[in-house]
RNA sequence: GGGCGCGUAGCUCAGCGGUAGAGCACUACGUUCACACCGUAGGGGUCACAGGUUCAAACCCUGUCGCGCCCACCA
């Protein structure tokens, strides 16, 4: 017997077990092969919203395709995050006052931070084990592993070997609180409120110039004033320090006099020339622009093309440099105390034109939240720009495509203004970067240390040293250390993630996995991480692989809250998912996420709806306990082509429609079609009208007709249960195995194909006919305020061959559920009778002396009203000669006939408002 | 500055050329032998606004007004 209620906490748990158990989730079978890589979550992570969502579609579309007997392998794993990780473990060493990471030097904290791993990490994976996520977890792989750290190492050397990795001095984003560089990705910039410092920089000799401070309507000037400075505006005065020239536009009239000229850099009294660039925009500021190439990007190329010196003027923390060029004062002062003193010093020496206040964009890292500085330094890049060739062919030509299609334009956007991608991190936890100096600053690239080694030996041979040498060489530079230096640094975290799709199936190795399951399917993400991830994968993919990594990428919706905001810690709005499956069960949530996933929108997320959808949790577990109370048991030899009865005829009918439905939706990534068709298809058809109309005959004598009953129910409920298990694989699963006793799990089932289901036409209009006067009957019931319990005659009016024969065969069916004392004919309707027009027959409700006939007058002559208002519509538009000649056949024919409806309907109605008194 | 998207019932959202829909909330009724996490019936919408295309527009086009997000170097 099945309990009161389904109970998610200690069913879930249980369930996911046994299919775990069972290998239910490997792989298996002869089916076409159906892959998906999860996107790895970070190993820090724990399980949010935007998991649960991407998640639940993975699994959906993997469980559907496994019931499809498809060879479906999902394949998990998690991402070593490198900074995230680092600053977590840094974290928890800081808490327990432990020495700082690099008081105990790299390998012992990369060892506490395996052992952290080992610990606390990856507490996400029993979360989405929670979520009932259908994981191949065998085959679960992690970024650092020893097989991706290998594919790593041989992605990097080839690339260096063709070109495609380098290193190079040059402006990087600079994190001053983690102290690395990071990516543009990395990057945020955000809108704060800054100044505008417009400062006199004096001319060399005390110089003078006619500069216009008024000109015509036609932009002529008009009034000059005689300046012995140019005047220069920034938002980061601190910079001025390191400026190696000031610049001006060519076309610039105003400075021409002066352009080729110097002024004096005040505070470090230097002079500094003033040149021409295309970059200075004449109408902003005042035209005339601080070069300091060494901190800004703009600047720096700049300064690259005139050949401006650079002046490098904080160290690793923003702190300004003990440097010769930079005075005294400012030494070691951090950026902005620096900025807060130049300020002063300049107004001081009366240079202070004005302050504006004024919002300016400014980047922050996105994990450290500081300020970033542009940073001269040595750093790794990869040469994206020939690497995304490929890429974009490849979505042009549509091998991969993007779902919704309208992705595919934000990819293009960034991948054909791809900028060079520095993948070096000044950071222990990751990816060292296989790369090693000799001591004469060559660089080795190399898969080991030995393999370096002797390509060093190579070379140092080759121009002319002996064995000996080279091996004094060694001693000399480094003690007894070895003759090279590995690079320090490690590798971006998205760079192993790159290579993801193919390196979790076990490349560089020619594995049978890699041959079966690549390229896969599709990958399920959200837009946030096109660039950081799905981009890269591309390119890699495509290099190494020659093949795209995935063929769809469907792309899905961010989730928020029920205002439309981002959920984050710092709003307080941010809602676990884990909270709501404790509350309403996973199913729930799941069916919730799916319900709303419609392509290209963003879910807000309002807790009533998991409510409702654990609601329709339990309307189908009710729905399985009347099956099994009333003995309706699967029987395995049933076959839906031989059901006699009109009313089984017309389920098996419409549960194929509803199969076609979720499946055509499923294939189309139409998750929220699919999850409504069967909502729809099991609350509103299946529970309030299969079982309330097979009651009759499951309560009645007719065992046949019982029996047969009895096997439709119990076979429709299966494919529902198999319908739904995608969704709900929970309670699916558990009612399964309660209401069959099978030995198969439903996760091993077969989908339902819409052949399976014979059609039935007719049977379905007999029954929607049989639904729409039931329906017809309790309104005007409730309408005329019949009490609800009370049983009462009807009478079908000069009821024709039809009708009267659709009566008697669903008699006690309409009795029941419109609480109808009898059905007899009459040719007319009584004097005071609530009267009821469904479609061609009118029926009448003998209540004479109970009615109010004012009351049913006034309902009767609404609906007529109604009809009129409909032919009115109607006969506009067929009043409208284009409409009849341009308007498709079918369209003007399906008016007709409406009309034609309407029509009689209206007719009908008219008779009974006459007959009322 | 460029790109994407959204404004439909009180709320959260489907629908994206041919009769306006769902869940929740709301109203009335209901101890009908699966279910009150329920049943039955019902109220509620000039589909942001203005033009245009079309026989026909919530849906396509243009513009306006609101709102969001992404990218971008104006010092």
């Amino acid at each position: 017997m099945l309990d009161k209620a389904f109970d998610p906490n200690s069913a879930e748990p249980r369930l996911y077990e046994a299919w775990d158990k069972s290998g239910a989730f490997k792989p298996s079978g002869q089916g076409t092969p159906f892959t998906v890589v999860i996107p790895p979550p970070n190993v820090t992570g724990s399980l949010h919203m935007g998991h649960a969502l991407n998640n639940t579609l993975q699994d959906i579309l993997c469980r559907f395709e496994r019931m499809r007997g498809r060879s479906v392998l999902w394949q998990p794993g998690m991402d070593h995050a490198g900074i995230a990780t680092q600053m977590v473990v840094e974290r928890e060493m800081a808490k327990r006052q432990e020495p700082r990471r690099t008081a105990i030097g790299r390998e012992k904290f990369l060892e506490k931070v395996w052992a952290w791993k080992a610990e606390s990490g990856g507490a996400i994976v029993s979360q989405l084990k929670r979520l009932g996520a259908s994981c191949d977890w065998s085959r679960e792989r992690f970024t650092m592993d020893e097989g991706l750290s290998d594919a790593v190492k041989k992605v990097f050397v080839q690339l260096y070997r063709e070109g495609l990795i380098y290193r190079d001095k040059r402006l990087v984003n600079w994190d001053p609180k983690l102290l690395t560089a990071i990516s543009d990705l990395e990057v945020e910039n955000t809108e704060v409120s800054g100044h505008f410092w417009h400062f006199k920089y004096p001319l060399e000799h005390g110089e003078t110039y006619e500069f216009p401070i008024a000109h015509d309507d036609d932009g002529n000037p008009t009034e000059w004033e005689t300046r012995d400075y140019i005047s220069i505006a920034t938002t980061r005065p601190e910079t001025m320090l390191g400026d190696g020239a000031v610049a001006v536009h060519p076309s610039d009239k105003r400075y021409a006099p002066i352009v080729g000229k110097r002024c004096l850099l005040p505070l470090a009294d230097r002079y500094i020339p003033i040149i021409t660039d295309d970059y200075p925009d004449p109408d902003f500021g005042s035209g005339a622009v601080k070069i300091t190439g060494a901190h800004d990007f703009n600047d720096y190329k700049v300064a690259q093309r005139n050949n401006i010196k650079l002046y490098v003027l904080m160290d690793e923390q923003a702190k300004m440099l003990d440097a010769d060029y930079i005075p005294e004062k400012y030494r070691g002062l951090d950026r902005f105390e620096a900025r807060k003193q130049v300020v002063a010093d300049i107004e001081e020496r009366g240079l202070l034109i004005k302050v504006e206040d004024k919002k300016i964009m400014q980047p922050f890292g996105d994990r450290s939240n500081v300020v970033i500085e542009p940073m001269l330094t040595d750093q790794w890049y990869v040469d994206a720009e020939k690497l995304a060739v490929k890429a974009i062919g490849a979505v042009e030509d549509g091998d991969t495509r993007f779902v919704p299609e309208n992705w595919t334009k934000t990819y293009f956007q960034w991948m054909r203004n791809i900028e060079p991608w520095c993948v070096s991190r000044q950071l222990w936890w990751g990816h060292q970067i296989p790369a090693w100096y000799g001591p004469d600053g060559h660089c080795y690239v190399a898969e080991t240390e030995e393999e370096a080694t002797k390509e060093a030996i190579v070379r140092y041979t080759a121009e002319g040293y002996s064995l000996e040498e080279i091996n004094d060489m060694r001693r000399h530079e480094h003690g007894e250390a070895p003759l090279l230096v590995r690079d320090e640094d490690v590798l971006d975290t998205w760079f192993s993630s790159a290579l993801w799709p193919f390196s979790t199936l076990g490349w560089p190795e020619e594995t049978p996995e890699l041959k079966i399951h690549y390229p896969t399917n599709v990958l399920v993400t959200g837009h946030d991480i096109i660039f950081f991830w799905v981009a890269r994968m591309m390119m890699m993919g495509l290099h190494f692989m020659k093949e795209i990594p995935f063929r769809d990428v469907y792309i899905h919706a961010l989730v928020l809250d029920e205002k439309g905001q981002k959920m984050s810690k710092s709003k307080g709005n941010v809602i676990d998912p884990l909270t709501l499956i404790d509350k309403y069960g996973a199913d729930a949530l799941r069916f919730t996420l799916a319900a709303m996933a419609a392509q290209g929108r963003n879910i807000r997320l309002a807790e009533a709806r998991v409510e409702g959808y654990r609601n329709f949790g339990t309307k189908l577990w009710n729905a399985a306990r009347f099956c099994e109370m009333n003995e309706c048991a699967f029987d395995p030899a049933f076959d839906p082509d031989d059901a006699k009865e009109t009313l089984n005829q017309w389920i098996i009918h419409e549960a194929g429609n509803a199969a076609g439905e979720a499946t055509t939706a499923l294939e189309s990534y139409r998750f929220n079609d699919a999850a409504g068709a069967l909502y729809k298809f099991v609350w509103n058809v299946f529970c309030d009208w299969h079982l309330e109309l097979a009651k009759p005959i499951l309560l009645g004598e007719d065992s046949e007709a019982k029996d047969e009953t009895r096997k439709t129910t119990a076979w429709v409920l299966s494919v529902v249960l198999k319908l739904l298990h995608p969704f709900m694989p929970f309670v699916t699963e558990e009612l399964w195995a309660e209401t069959a006793r099978r030995d198969t799990a439903l996760v091993s089932a077969c989908w339902p194909k819409s052949s399976q289901f014979p059609q039935a036409p007719n049977a379905a209009e007999e029954i929607n006919w049989v639904i729409g006067l039931i329906t017809a009957i309790r309104s005007a019931r409730a309408e005329m305020n019949v009490p609800a319990g009370a049983k009462i005659p009807m009478l079908a009016i000069a009821a024709d061959a039809a009708v009267s024969l659709r009566i008697d065969l669903h008699r006690d069916l309409i009795a029941r559920l419109a609480r109808l004392e009898t059905i007899a004919t009459a040719p007319q309707s009584p004097k005071g009778s609530v009267q009821i027009v469904h479609e061609r027959a009118t029926f009448a409700l003998s209540l004479a002396g109970i009615i109010d006939i004012e009351a049913e007058r006034a309902r009767l002559t609404k609906e007529i009203d109604k009809c009129a208002s409909e032919i009115e519509t109607i006969d506009k538009k067929m009043a409208n000669k284009n409409f009849v000649e341009r308007a498709p056949v079918e369209i003007v024919e399906e008016n007709r006939e409406r009309r034609a409806a309407f029509v009689e309907r209206q007719e009908k109605l008219a008779l009974a408002l006459k007959q009322l008194s």
